[in-house]
Order: structure tokens, then sequence, then C-alpha cells
DNA sequence: GTCTATAGCAAGATAGAC
DNA sequence: GTCTATCTTGCTATAGAC
């Protein structure tokens, strides 16, 4: 369901068949969710091996250290979002308008981190408490996936449907960090939070 | 400096005099500016120790374990804010409109978060992260501060200024994540994001 | 009030049997 | 591919000297 998009972009498919095992794709998922309920340092590869079904030494046949375990999960986080998003912004068609692409973009982040992805809210979750090391990997990830929004919202203010007084980097930074902090007070018994993204649009745009 | 609101409501100001004293305050100064750059589990008694000039040890003089420690950092951060908020507001005075509250409460939220409290931020930084226990007992002061916003969001929609569109517990919520999201991206070197302050105040209120 | 010393435990990681 | 067993390290917390 979802393997298509987890390696997307590894390049050199030839060598790489190799250990995308289910195992392998089974600790992924694991750590994921744990990740994400937990944090990365509250996490021990004990817990992650409980949940799959093995040891945790064993889990060093498929990565080399947690930290290559979370490298991984994290990449295929913003991968996930940033190919959600994508997909809802062009499912709309090249006529749509900036404030119909916007609005797609902002439901598709927030269903992604919500409720399809453990990777992405795992991402989101962790990513400030990860080795420095590891946040480096994941920096042109990240500023590949934060260009589509710049672009967003330039086109909405190219539309002049930019709400006068906010200017696009502001624009960006509030909506993307009001969408991302309702991780933390999301509760799945209520149902996504559309009246977020709804209020965040008409906000913003006009 | 701030010792004043530190202890404020603690009760029975008699009794608590004894342990005030110095070596306390300087643990708990260390150890809020630890929390908001590493996190909470992320960093150690020892690594506070070494800062503020002591053995990891000693530390269980002035605390009974590092989660209570930890749990006064945190409720002082959120008093810190709330405090902040409340002076900027009444600063304004009772003739204020609902908007120019607003504003105040907004950047004097802002200001503390990332410039003024190591506390405010370290609470931000590490409540989902900290031992559950610990954040039941911080529940009913975040409450009381998010009563302030639950109020300044009323009387704005009271009087007609807010967005049409946007009901108020997503404005609140929307307002206070793109807020505290800044954490994620604050840079000290270029001073407060103040465009985030008035883009949010373009967006909701006209 | 702070130190030294250490108990007790859990973590990440490795080696070799199977 | 997974297990058992273990090494090493670092943590919270405690006991008792000073």
């Amino acid at each position: 369901m979802v393997e298509a998009i987890t390696h997307a972009g590894d390049g050199d498919a030839t060598k790489r068949a190799k250990r995308s095992d289910a195992s392998r794709q089974q600790i992924l998922d694991v750590a994921a969710k744990l990740f994400r309920a937990r944090g990365y340092t509250e996490t021990s590869l004990r817990d992650i091996g409980k949940q799959v079904g093995m040891k945790a030494g064993s889990i060093y046949y498929h990565f080399t250290s947690k930290e290559e375990l979370a490298t991984e999960v994290l990449r295929i986080g913003v991968r996930r979002v940033h190919h959600a998003v994508v997909l809802a912004v062009e499912a709309l068609g090249p006529t749509a308008d900036a404030k119909s692409r916007l609005r797609a973009a902002m439901v598709a982040h927030l269903e992604t981190l919500l409720d399809e992805s453990d990777y992405t809210s795992a991402h989101i979750h962790c990513f400030p408490y990860v080795p420095e090391g590891l946040r480096g990997q994941l920096s042109s990830e990240r500023k590949e996936y934060e260009e589509i929004w710049r672009k967003l919202l330039d086109d909405a203010a190219a539309d002049g449907v930019l709400t006068p007084g906010v200017d696009r980097a502001a624009a960006r930074l509030a909506i993307l960090g009001a969408l991302n902090w309702s991780l933390e007070w999301y509760d799945p018994k209520q149902g996504l939070p559309l009246h977020l993204t709804s209020g965040l649009l008409a906000a913003f745009v006009r």
C-alpha cells in the first residue's frame, strides 16, 4: 500500500532489492509507531523488537544502528507528506485557482500527519530531538518539501488572494506551524480537525 | 528579577523559605536552559550538575528526583507566560479594544517563549515527552492559561472583529500553534519574528 | 551543603551458535 | 535471519564521609 513511495528515489534499484524483506518493513512500521507515540530517545530497540517479535540484537541484521533506523523512518516521513500533497494538488487539474490548491495542500498535510502516516508524525514529533547528524541528512528532503509551500503562497500572492498585511513567509510559517502543532492536541476520537484547515484558509486567503 | 513569580501561588509562605537558596535557583536555571536546548530525556543530572558546578548526587539535596526538578521547571514555565500575557493585556487599560488586547497577548507570548524565559520554552519543548504523571500535575496550570486565550477570542468574536468563517476554537488553536511552533525555526540572530504576530493578527482579526 | 563511591538498572551494540 | 549471551557505557538514585 505504501512501499512504492517508501523507497522512491533511493537510486540503484538493482543492488537494493536484497533486504527489502518483510522483517525490515515490519521494523520500520513499528519504529515509526513508537517514535510517534513516545519519541526517539524514549523508544528502545528492545521495545521495537518486542512488538516486531524479535530480539533487539536481531534488528542489527537489518540496520547498522538505531540512528540509521531513525534516519530511514524520518526520511520516509517527509516523502510521504511531500507525495500526498503533490498528489492532492495535481488532482485538481491545471486550471484550479491558488486558493483551491492551498486548501488541498493543507488538508493533505493534515490527513497524512494525523491519520495516514506514523512515519510523518514520527518525523514531526522527533526531528528536534534526534542526533544532529541525522537532522543534517534530512535537510535536503525537508527543503524540497518546504519549496512546495513557498510556491503555493507565491501563487496566492500573485493572484492577489493573500490577506493584505500578511507577508508570504509569515503565512507559510503560520500555516505549517498551526498544522504541525495539531499533533499536540489531536484526538482521533474526534476525527480530523478540518475546522482548523478551513479556519486557516479563511484567515489567510480571501 | 523573576523570583517574585517563580514561587507565586505555592502557598504556605512560612514553611517554604528554607530552601529557596542560590544553589536551588541555579539548578533550576541550568535545568531550564538544558531542557530547552536538548529535551528532558536527553539532559542528564550530570550535565546539569556540571554547569552548576556541583556533582549530580548533590542535586538530590535540593530535589527529590529528576522528575520533581522537571515539574518545577515546567510549572514555572507556564506561570511565566501566563503572567507576562496578563501583564501585557492589563497594561493597555480597560478601554482597549479586542484587537489590541489580542495583539499584546500574542507579542507577550512570543517574547516570553523565544527570548525571555528558558522555563517557558522548556515547557513547550518538553511537555509531550515528560513522564505522564508530571503532565497530569501541570494540567490545571495549563488550563488556566488556555482560559485567557479563550476569553480573548470570545471578546474578539463578540466585537465582531474575528475574520468570518473562522470559529473561535480553530482560531485559538491556530494562533497558539503557530506561535509555539516558532520555537522550531526561531533564529536569535534574526531577532523576534514579529512579522509572525502581525501576520496572524491581520489574518484572524479585521 | 557538597563530596566520593557505588548500587542497580537499562541502553546500544557486538560475537558466535544455530 | 534470529537467538543467546555479553560488553560497555551512561543513567537515576542512595549512603555515608566531610
